[in-house]
DNA sequence: TACCAGGTCCTCG
DNA sequence: CGAGGACATGGT
């Protein structure tokens, strides 16, 4: 069996193969689809950091195409606005991001994210962005329809916090990679308990790594990345680029 | 056709 | 608690 690569030579092999991603992607306005990536690492205006948020939650279980196809109608009605959120109905909310699924769940969940900025930092982002990282992951974990990998998305992108993001890719690859899974033959196991399992494998990484918004944030884009083209369900293992690295290669 | 996609919440037992 | 199900569109 091969050894184990560190993540940190994982990251720089992915970022030699794929280059920077310079996430997280923002609609382009007035334009069609695909959005653009801003490759600064720094978001300021008020209107992307919203973005980013209700991408976060429109991209939950979805592909990032159908979430995108809901940001623009929301881009093109006016609406990535906390004031606006809060004044439209949540049906005819739920009509514009149809195309993103789960359209009423995440309607509602939207207005409460919304809701929660309005009353609580009246409306402003910024502000609520103001906290400390640990009590604005706690505020967001408080709503409802945000879970870890929502919360910890918008810490890392929108708020810039060195808070790795943990998603299905990150799970898939990594066990693959042997770092992570049921059973033995792992460096961290997991129990199946999706909370626990999540922290284990944040804190893998984060103690893995240097404490690093940078990183963080390319890594995992990287990872998707990896997962949307070689890593995914049927692994396509022949042409990927941590091939002479991972333990599972086929 | 069936399965998949940058999860989360609710309901049972 | 913890497993199982619901939520829903668009692509392959």
């Amino acid at each position: 069996m091969n050894k184990l690569r560190s993540p940190l030579k994982v990251y720089e092999k992915l970022y030699s193969s794929f280059g920077p991603q310079g996430w997280w992607p923002i609609t382009k306005k007035g334009k069609k689809l695909p959005g653009y990536y801003p490759l600064s690492y720094s978001r300021k205006k008020y209107s992307e950091k919203l973005e980013i948020c209700l991408g976060a939650i429109l991209t939950q279980n979805t592909s990032w195409k159908n979430a995108e196809r809901a940001l623009f109608n929301l881009t093109a009605n006016k609406l990535i606005d906390v004031k606006k959120i809060n004044v439209i109905s949540k049906n005819r909310l739920a009509a514009f991001i149809r195309p993103s699924g789960y359209y009423n769940q995440k309607a509602e969940r939207i207005k409460n994210f919304a809701k929660y900025i309005l009353c609580n930092y009246g409306a402003s982002i910024s502000l609520f962005f103001k906290n400390s990282t640990k009590k604005l992951r706690n505020e967001l974990l408080s709503l409802s329809g945000i879970g870890p990998e929502t919360a910890d998305s918008i810490l890392l992108y929108a708020a810039s916090r060195p808070v790795f993001v943990v998603d299905a890719y990150t799970i898939r690859a990594g066990a693959r990679m042997g770092w992570f899974g049921a059973g033995k033959n792992f460096l961290i196991p997991l129990c199946g308990k999706k909370d626990k399992d999540y922290k284990n494998i944040q804190e893998f990484f984060h103690n893995a790594l240097p404490v690093s918004f940078k990183i963080y944030n390319e890594f995992h884009a990287l990872i998707v990345e990896l997962g949307k083209n070689y890593c995914r369900k049927k692994p396509a293992c022949e042409k990927c680029p941590l091939k002479s690295e991972c333990r599972k290669r086929i």
